[in-house]
DNA sequence: AAATGTTAGGTTATAATATAACAAATTGGC
DNA sequence: GCCAATTTGTTATATTATAACCTAACATTT
């Protein structure tokens, strides 16, 4: 049943973990691809990531902005999706359409589109990248006759920590 | 390379095609399913997934209103997110995530969610409903410990035409 | 240092998408 | 006809996103 075509992004981790840790590892990985790209990592941008990966959830903007409020940063929206717009281009983060939120991509640097386990309920996400799923949707993309550019894969459901609790109150 | 997994459940057609062909055999099966399924198209209903037909892009909640006011109805915003919520929840359309848009599900009846190709010149959509890319997204579940409940994949990018067209612009 | 170009961010306004809450009308079953 | 449930109307507002224009910061050349 399980894959060896997929390379496990982020799973989901128990609410015990560290995520400090993970937000650090996050910064320090941002810094590097930047300064290697020659991609300009500013205080606002640098900020806005930092807030992404400190929401265990997908965080929409106008919530990162009323974060940046409390920084004492009077910023408008244009501030905010304009950073957004930076980390998805630099694929620091990723947008989660179903959700119009952002979660901090696990595996920055080059552009790429993974697969998206959400759930709606304790709102974690786990990525993968799975080759075997975007070979078969290449393969269909080519008997359709359509060149493809990005996806958009994004799945809903319950994580097993939230399986579990609904089948114990259920 | 081409996979026997997939059904296709609406192609990227020619300009030439007689749409209206399309709108009626998806206006009598919307009825046929309604009917067996005890569902209440009601005219609003009705015209929306019409208006969804008529329209050879995925279409949105504000332009569906658009054409609502053209019939003479002075129809609201809630009135046709409630048909869209009808209509989504019957099966009957798709709503597209990456668009806020709507299209006609060509397999309409019962509950299913498919693969999208989406041309970002022309707006055209194919939809495929491939199993064994849900199946290798249900096996990534199980290994993650995911309960999968629905998926939203929408894959981006040119039609054989739109691209035929690019290079020799290009 | 002055002139210039480029990129980032500030500011104002508004566009586009979506829903809450409650009232009225319609429908189907009795 | 009457009741209960569903559907639609109406008003108001919430939420998400962008246009347009201006200013600041910084680097490069003169």
């Amino acid at each position: 049943m399980t894959s060896q075509t997929a390379s496990v992004i982020s799973r989901f981790l128990p609410s015990t973990h560290d995520h400090s840790v993970c937000i650090e590892t996050a910064m320090e990985r941002a810094v590097a691809i930047c300064d290697l790209q020659g991609l300009r990592l500013t205080p606002i941008r640098r900020r806005v990531l930092e807030l992404i990966w400190r929401s265990h959830a997908p965080i929409g903007a106008y919530a990162i902005l009323e974060q940046l409020a409390r920084d004492g940063r009077k910023a408008m929206p244009p501030t905010v999706y304009r950073a957004l717009e930076f980390l998805s281009s630099a694929s620091l983060v990723h947008r989660l359409d179903s959700l119009n939120a952002y979660i901090g991509c696990g595996d920055p640097g080059e552009a790429h589109s993974g697969q998206f386990f959400i759930c709606h309920k304790c709102e974690s996400v786990a990525e993968i990248h799975d080759t075997a799923t975007t070979g078969l949707l290449a393969g269909q993309a080519k008997t359709l006759g359509f060149h493809i550019e990005g996806s958009h894969i994004e799945i809903s459901g319950l994580c097993n920590c939230c399986e579990k609790k609904e089948s114990l109150s259920g």
